[in-house]
Formats: C-alpha cells, sequence, structure tokens
DNA sequence: GTGCAAATGCGAATCAGTCGCATTAAGGAG
DNA sequence: CTCCTTAATGCGACTGATTCGCATTTGCAC
C-alpha cells in the first residue's frame, strides 16, 4: 500500500470521509511492524506534529477495525488492545512472554480445520485470531545461562 | 476433578495456601461449562452464600492464572477477562459475535505447526490461545429469516 | 498453641476506553 | 467556488473493570 491515495478509496468504499486524521492513522499502521496501542499510536502522530486527540484516535480506531480495514487484538497481559493494519494474508503471533515482543507469522493452516468446525456445529466462521506464547530466542537463552529454567 | 482434596495438592505444589475461598473459586470454576468473568464468578459464590469481596475473587483469579491452574481468555469485546479451570485438554472457541454464546471445541491440530514455527524462530512455545468468531447456527438462521445478511 | 508470612476485606485509586456536546470541516449539489 | 448537511473532532467529564494500600485475619510450619 505505497499508495496513499488507497487510503481515500477504502475510506470511500465504507461510507466513511477521507479525513487528514485518518490517513495520518493508516499511514502510521502501514508503517509499523507490529500492533500498537491506540496511546502508542497517539503519541507516534503527535511526534510528527499532527495534533489529534485520543478520542479521534480512539474512535477512528474503532471505526477501521468496524469496517475490517484494520485488526484489533487483545493479547492478554496489560489488558490494553493493540491494533494494527489488515494486510493482505492475515498473520498470527508469538508472543514472548517474558520480553513481550512480538513475532509476527505469514502461515496459517486452519483452513481444513476451521471447514470441519463448522460442519460439526453449524457455526459459521468469519474469522479467527491465533497467539502463541513462549519464549523467543533471547530470553530462552538467557534463561538457560542464568540457569532458569523457562 | 472429583476429588476436592486434589485442589490442596495443586495449590500447596505451587506453594498457595489451600484457603476456602480459593477452593470455591475451582469449584465454580470446575463446575462451569464456559469461561466466566470475575464478576459472574463473584455472584454465584454470593449466591451460594459464600462471603467474598471482588479483590479477594480478582487476586486469587490472578494467581491461580499465573500459577497456570486456570486460563485467562480476553475475548474482544466488553473488554472484560474470562477464567475456565484448565482442564486435561486445553480447548479453543467458538465465539457466536451475535449473541456472544461461546462453544468449546475440544480438537487441536496445531502441534506440528508449532513445531515448525519453533523450528523456524527459535521460539519456544509453551502455549496458545485460538478463538474463532462467526454466528453460532440460531443467528445466522434467524437473520437468514430476517433477510440481513451475516 | 505460637508466630509470622500469606491471604483477605474494604474503600480509594487507577487507567483504558467512552460519551455528551459544542465546534469544525468533508464533500456533494448547485 | 460557495453553500449546506452531517460526519468527524476536541475537550473534559465519566464509566467500569481491575488494582492497590493498609489494617486485620487465617493457614500452617514448628
Amino acid at each position: 500500500m505505497e499508495d496513499k491515495s488507497q487510503y481515500g478509496r477504502m475510506l470511500k468504499k465504507e461510507n466513511l470521509r477521507n479525513t487528514s486524521h485518518r490517513q495520518s492513522i493508516l499511514e502510521a499502521l502501514e508503517a509499523s511492524k507490529e500492533p500498537v496501542s491506540a496511546e502508542t499510536l497517539y503519541l507516534t502522530l503527535r511526534e510528527k506534529g499532527i495534533s489529534i486527540s485520543m478520542s479521534t484516535v480512539y474512535r477512528a480506531l474503532d471505526v477501521l477495525a468496524e469496517k475490517n480495514i484494520i485488526v484489533k487484538t487483545d493479547f492478554t497481559d496489560n489488558n490494553k488492545s493493540l491494533f494494527e493494519i489488515k494486510r493482505e494474508e492475515h498473520r498470527h503471533h508469538l508472543v514472548c512472554v517474558k520480553c513481550r515482543s512480538v513475532i509476527p507469522v505469514m502461515e496459517c493452516p486452519f483452513h481444513e480445520y476451521a471447514r470441519a468446525l463448522e460442519r460439526q456445529f453449524g457455526f459459521s466462521i468469519t474469522g479467527h485470531k491465533l497467539e502463541m506464547y513462549g519464549y523467543c530466542r533471547k530470553c530462552s537463552e538467557s534463561m538457560d545461562k542464568s540457569g532458569n529454567a523457562p
């Protein structure tokens, strides 16, 4: 999504006005390699010299998530929601429970599984979220050295 | 887990005192077929005539989740956390985005996938959470009738 | 039984997220 | 380009789940 006018089209398609704030938010999310919190996003924008309020950030994130342009995620921890742009392929995440780093993962082998569950329960699955917890390479190594088992 | 003294052993093993409140909480979670919120649990206990405070419920749930005796889950919605007892086999969930019903699912076909990711990223996976969203049978049907697409 | 750290109760505090309302600005019509 | 409607925004107050401080109680090792 290098072409920024693309955002305008996406917003229009959803009957959302193409405001400069929404543009900035989408650009910031696009630029971010990992999911960010509303607050982080707010601070990022302020740093860029953009004058915006928290309410607007929250409201924009809500409506964008509702329209499926971005994805809202809740990693169990500090009970803060994180947001990321919806890319071509959806992603899953490896979350390090120690240093809290997040590694995005592209592959998703769950389509057959989902199909089977739909048949079994008469449930129509429209989306899913998979998060995996554990220790990233660095944290496992540092614990090995210090003698603490993961 | 019919044998309630089992709880005592589990707690002791984690260096937690075997208090009557923790017993009650574990029993209530054991009895519940689906994940419950702290508040629901609190009310359930009060109804049973157990005098307990919200802080205690929260604190007990926290420590039990930390010790891996129960599981804390955040379904994106009303930003309330849900808790359930950790059973033999872990579960996944089908969450209806309309009526909010939750269907637990036993099967978990992800072990190979997890293994592959561990190799690929040097990440040591200790747990995972999969939630699937969509429309349960009842809600899809009622929407079909009313003409609203899911 | 005694002693002491862990657990609890209570109410105050925190803090992400929401809301009401007045103001501003998209963007379609003319 | 200007006008007009209405969505979007800012601000500050508010909410509601969760946490915290501190005094009191209770489990349990000895």
